[in-house]
DNA sequence: TATTTTTGAATAAACGATAATCTAAATATT
DNA sequence: AATATTTAGATTATCGTTTATTCAAAAATA
């Protein structure tokens, strides 16, 4: 009733007259193995499909080659089974395993995830976007255990390794960009009402902190609240586009580019145009953001990037135990990907 | 430079002054414990923060709580990233981890995960869709050697346990729909070229049977070969656009959603209308075909279902392993979602 | 009181791989 | 030739759990 199809070391090297040590040692080319010892293993091993107990190894080992993945957000989102698959990549050209884990917007299943992942289970765990404040503690306990951690887009100000992409840079540039083509009236679309400080907080502060650089007001009504989708983007404007159209923004900084897709539909089904009525920028460059039309304009050029800087950190951490009292933090600037749907004003 | 925390059985054991054995039977309400030693044992265990360690339970259980799930498509299509998402809901509800592999149309990569699967890491293996030639080999492989498995959207004809989509019975919906319409010139949208064995296959011949079925004529120049995505889809239609439009079909049943989507892109860019100048039917009803103008008729309606159908057939063999002989074949009817895409011609 | 049954826990043996230690032979050194 | 050093392996112990078996004391029966 193994799975493992009951060939293990032992069974080698009973075959051949050996221990088990022998055999180990010869398939992992150590010291102390003669030449044609080696050789007779590795084809024996070849010729009943070998496969070295993972559980074992790691048991012994204490280690494991797996990396923790915890997704809070939903996966359905473009940008994050882009990351997904950029990670799982980066890991696998590492020799490494990844376990993804969804949170689902549900911090108890967040806590499941993370307690989970101390079982030794894993070497180290990538998470984010974290519920900071609910399960602070969680992350304590997995970093107290000496579980090696990076979290991304998240807890910038607490003592955990991160790695982030500079919102507030993001956000300058496209609020830069806004101003050079002469817009007076900015609005934001859309933040998450309440919670300011989930996910997504210093995109916004970053916006905010943008137009103050530049003088610009900041009409409280121009911070639209709403569900943060392709589905909320379309909603939102299609209410803001049914109410009196005087005072609206002439352009929309979208917390990203499902937001500003969403919000796009709703310009066109309403008749108006994208950037001739309003203009929008989006976040995240998504590979829809390119095929529609206009093509959006995004603040992006990340990919690969950000899944890189993940992977290499947690290997750090992972190999190199001794520093982890050194936080390590990393921002990764994103650029500005100029497309259509930004209007010239005068 | 563990990563459990140190906190082993011993730890607690000795603690206690009692022996392994007890605190682990204690721990798992196995009888022969008394009732004091049992909360002595727990309340100490939750005070430490006990976990226990995960390699050396599935070593001597010989079995793990983890399925793997190897997926060979881009995950980056939303339909798989749905696919994911619902799996590891599913599986988590089950007391499931989730080891995602990701084969990214790399046939050498998916054999190294198929293979590395076979190490013990995981009770059984979800995957799909599979490079059926190349990697028939792996798949008998890993089924001799006793790992569970059923893969989904392939291989069809072999012994495999297996869960899909009736692709036949969908084909025929959109099929049925488009001549209900009225129809007569029907497309199809993109096929991959060459390898008529991979994935989509059965969804194709799904077509043409049900052209078959109704005495449609079938024309060789109506079966477009392009890749199968939003680009595949937006660059095919551009190109037929650019020709004669004379003996253009006047409806296109889809592969999918996205290349729908990307067609749908390209009709609208030439100045065109759907449903009124081309009709289209996609096929998975993804998010965004709901959210698109006109919205997309599609087929699907299946989603979680899927996700459950494959998580409980898994469990099933994995748990039951005795009667691996008898294979299981499940296919899942979707339905026709009519939206506004087609057109009705007279 | 002597004997059997029940209860609660200890002992010991795995699971499969690996690292540290040790042995015997072969080779090298002086 | 005598000793020192390599070489190619074998022994043994261990990682943290689980489980079959054994054992002692307490409770129940005769």
């Amino acid at each position: 009733m193994k799975k493992t199809g009951d060939v293990t070391l032992a069974t080698l090297a009973e075959k051949l007259n050996v221990t088990t040590t022998t055999v180990s040692k010869a398939l992992r080319d150590k010291p102390g193995i003669g030449l044609e010892m080696v050789k007779k293993v590795k084809d024996l091993a070849r010729e009943l499909n070998y496969q070295p107990n993972f559980a074992a190894q790691s048991l012994k080992k204490s280690t494991s080659d797996s990396i923790g993945l915890l997704i809070t957000s939903d996966i359905t989102n473009p940008w994050y089974a882009q990351l997904v698959s950029s990670l799982e990549s980066e890991l696998a050209r590492h020799g490494k395993t990844m376990i993804l884990s969804l949170g689902k917007d549900d911090y108890e299943k967040e806590r499941n995830c993370l307690e989970a992942f101390r079982g030794g289970r894993v070497a180290g765990v990538i998470a984010g976007p974290i519920f900071r404040q609910r399960n602070l503690e969680n992350i304590w306990q997995s970093l107290n255990n000496g579980l090696p951690m990076v979290v991304f887009n998240c807890m910038e100000e607490m003592p955990v390794n991160y790695v982030a992409i500079d919102q507030a840079e993001g956000a300058r540039l496209a609020v830069n960009h806004l101003i050079e083509k002469g817009h007076k009236r900015i609005g934001y679309l859309c933040c998450l009402k309440g919670d300011l400080q989930e996910a997504g907080k210093s995109r916004r502060e970053g916006f905010e902190q943008a137009l103050f650089e530049h003088d610009m007001p900041l009409f409280g009504r121009n911070i639209i609240t709403g569900k943060i989708s392709k589905k909320g983007g379309y909603e939102v404007m299609k209410g803001l586009l049914s109410q009196s159209r005087e005072k609206l923004p002439t352009a929309f900084f979208c917390h990203n580019d499902n937001v500003a897709l969403g919000a796009m539909l709703a310009i066109q089904q309403a008749g108006l145009s994208v950037p001739e009525d309003i203009s929008l920028i989006g976040f995240d460059d998504i590979e829809e953001s390119s095929l529609v039309s206009p093509m959006l304009t995004t603040v992006g050029g990340i990919k690969d990037k950000f899944a890189k800087e993940l992977v290499n950190t947690i290997l750090d951490v992972v190999e190199n135990k001794s520093e982890t009292n050194n936080r390590i933090k990393k921002e990764i600037a994103p650029q500005l990907i100029v497309r259509d749907s930004v209007k010239q004003i005068n």
